[in-house]
DNA sequence: AAAAAATAGCTAACGGTGTTAGCAAAGGTA
DNA sequence: TACCTTTGCTAACACCGTTAGCTATTTTTT
């Protein structure tokens, strides 16, 4: 029941959005009345936080592999920036869900931990590639959230159709050439 | 009237969040019923495009001024980057609106063109330091959304309480940091 | 088997939201 | 005086998240 209430929710938010989203439109899914639905979540926050935990789990999933696959950390580096792109535009909702882009934040406060998931994976292998390099910790943490923001950054523009570069594989290029640029001069 | 909605509207966006705010607590507060909104605005829509183009033409201003004031592209560059970060944390409110961040999206479609508003800017600083350099307009373009992304990403990386440097001051070293390496590696 | 307790599910409501139809009073114009 | 436009209102509609309280049904206990 409890899974069949967020796979549904989770259809739900694909089709039309996590705007139309609603407890009596999940309750008509899963054809039962709404109090059922607050029988197995506090409230409807409750289920959008998580929702949002399936989307780093997947997300995790990914970036733990590519730890075991790549031991050079920039090419580490690379696959993870590679995986977060692609986990951003394969799965929207779950993106717009998890950094709250054009809706309103779902755990403020609770998911904060989980937030920094990505960072942390991106921060290990940024920490490899500049071990050898006398970088201080406040250079190196520097690099971590500037390498996060411009991924994140150009993901939420092109995402809320900020760019007007239409093309995706180009908007995939600029990524690759920023990250490619980043990484030869870190 | 139209004025005291919109002015009314921001202050309760400021006191209570974009969230909370509704068209009968704007009547409330300019001490008019319901529908007398609706003859100024045709829906919460409107009125919230409206309030986001004032963020945009405030935004704006600041960059005009850079532009006489810093005829040295990269200075005019450093300057219109701290004006936007400046702009984000003094307006939250507006940034949020604006870039849709932790809040359903305004204009989907109808601010589109305003959304590119401060990617011209920079790109004109941009182009102006790359002029000499030999540099495709690919490559000149792909910079510019770079350095938007990284501004970007970070301002909601640090508005959405994802970063866990707490102190302001070093999240905009960060940024200083960030923007002082790009530029170097024009 | 009968009584009690727990469970599953529902209807109907409360207070909130955006939005609109339709009415009443006031003021200006012929 | 009669008409029309403006200004503002009340009251409703359909939706939202949420909850109180009621039926059945099933399980457990006596």
């Amino acid at each position: 029941m409890r899974t069949n209430i967020l796979s549904v929710a989770l259809q739900l938010v694909k089709d039309e959005g996590w705007q139309s989203l609603s407890i009596r439109k999940i309750a008509d899914a899963i054809e039962y009345s709404v109090p059922v639905i607050y029988d197995h979540f506090e409230n409807k926050e409750a289920i959008l936080f998580e929702l949002s935990m399936d989307g780093f789990r997947l997300l995790e999933r990914t970036l733990e592999k590519n730890k075991k696959k790549y031991p050079n950390p920039e090419q580490l580096l690379k696959a993870h920036a590679e995986a977060y792109w692609s986990f951003a535009f394969k799965n929207p909702e779950y993106y717009q869900l998890m950094y709250g882009l054009g809706m309103p934040c779902s755990g403020t406060g609770k998911v904060k931990p989980q937030l920094n998931c990505f960072r942390d994976y991106i921060g290990q292998a940024i920490e490899g590639i500049v071990k050898e390099k006398k970088s201080t910790d406040d250079e190196t943490c520097f690099k971590i959230y500037a390498f996060w923001s411009v991924l994140h950054g150009l993901i939420s523009i092109v995402m809320m159709r900020c760019s007007d570069i239409d093309d995706s594989t180009m908007n995939k290029k600029v990524m690759d050439d920023t990250v490619e640029a980043f990484i030869k001069n870190l």
